[in-house]
DNA sequence: TAAGAGTGGTTCATATAATGAACCGATGAG
DNA sequence: CTCATCGGTTCATTATATGAACCACTCTTA
């Protein structure tokens, strides 16, 4: 659909884009096994094979291959007695040497406690990564009647004050595959419509701060600011979230 | 060579085991894909496409698919710039929710804090995942002469203290495979025979404790006690290094 | 300047790898 | 007991990954 153009590769106008060939059919089967892990969260941290397997719609035999390789590496362990699988050892010493590299987490941490402390509200920090935004930072309010999310959840990109902020600043490329897709719509709040997403896209980019009122969650209220890269573009967002009612 | 044996399976006289068949031949694509993450370090955070060909000893081509796979779901990233790639954000998310599922780290590094201010060396924590040991938690000593770790490294099994102290408490069959392969020796003081490391082992097992004086690196002294699982058997090990001239 | 050696990236015929229906044995519920 | 799960395995079938040769570039070096 798009690698398989004959020539005709001389008519773009910009050189802001350089390769992006390939990229629709990459290594199905690697895919296939990565997406494994995406099925595991702080809410649902063990998975028996055959719920995974039905989780991902691969076959019995096929899933647990994809988990023994990923066991191979630590990716994911297996639980000795229930033989469940969760996600494995070898994950935090890749997430080291990154955090070792750019320390992300460890910058971010205190601007976000610092942020609570100052608003009060629940203030989290997102990274874009395969797809969607991950929280990576997570400080929550201390006030009784506070937003609660799940460390490490990852977040739809078109329904939450996050992702836009996000988008709005992004490469193109990445707002078109996300909008790509059938948007799912999460509240009755939710805009699914491509176009008009685009339009509030602009205001956020006029704003430099982006808004959600139970776009995600009824009765939560988001307000977000993109982190940008040193390209200019967006690499995720800073958000606070509290209950609609403040 | 283990799988394709007839019937046979009744004489393990314990009920330890279970499985463990399939294991050599599981999926090698995913298999060499996720060996592509082990060559990022603290030591070499970033990698260009013809380096990590070279590495790994696989064609270009598919290593740029590999790459392509893996930065899909955010295991690694492309520098804007200089085209090289490094480890992606998408391993912190997988990293927080194992963390926030099983908090060893959060757990481990006040130990090992404790450890250094009493002992005054250098102390690091490393769980077995993907047939070595990896360092996740570190903390150095505050001495001026003192044994520098890189963080989040793997360390060999049959070389170290911790390898040591983990093997003499593990599965059998973690250290049939560990043993099995060709033994690196990495100062003229490492031992390289299994059947000698295994008689090792034995004196770690009366001990509780192993001791490593320049069989990893030369000067440089370790003594490590395992981490046990619910189990029984290691999941890891504690180690404390040290100069050997103390 | 030009030639050479290195990048990162891509293509398409070829060969190798992944796949899944059906199976087993065990466990737990009724 | 039966039924419905579970985790795990097998082997014939099929779709998949692979790599030599190829660009287009960017540095060095002469």
């Amino acid at each position: 659909m798009l690698a398989n153009m004959p020539a005709q590769v001389k008519n773009d106008p910009p050189k802001i884009l350089a390769t992006m060939a390939t990229s629709g059919r990459a290594m199905q089967t690697i895919d296939k096994a990565l997406g494994l892990l995406g099925f595991f969260s702080e809410g649902r941290p063990a998975i028996g094979l055959s719920e995974i397997a039905r989780l991902a719609g691969f076959n019995k035999a096929t899933t647990r291959r994809f988990l023994l390789a990923l066991e191979k590496h630590g990716f994911v362990e297996q639980d000795a007695k229930s033989r469940a699988y969760r996600l494995g050892p070898g994950l935090l010493r890749l997430a080291r040497v990154r955090e070792a590299v750019s320390p992300v987490q460890t910058v971010v941490q205190p601007i976000l406690e610092d942020l609570v402390s100052r608003i009060g509200e629940t203030a989290h920090f997102s990274l874009y990564a395969g797809g969607s935004l991950a929280t990576i930072g997570l400080v929550e309010s201390t006030k009784s009647n506070r937003v609660m999310l799940e460390r490490g959840e990852t977040i739809p990109l078109h329904a939450t004050a996050s992702g836009m902020a996000f988008m709005a600043f992004a490469q193109p490329q990445i707002v078109d595959a996300a909008l790509g897709k059938t948007l799912t719509g999460h509240t009755a709040q939710t805009t699914t419509d491509a176009a008009e997403l685009r339009k509030q896209l602009q205001s956020v980019r006029k704003a430099g701060v982006a808004v959600a009122n139970g776009s995600y969650e009824d009765g939560v209220c988001g307000i977000a600011a993109p982190v940008l890269g040193q390209d200019g573009f967006a690499r995720g967002a800073v958000a606070v979230a509290a209950p609609a009612s403040r």
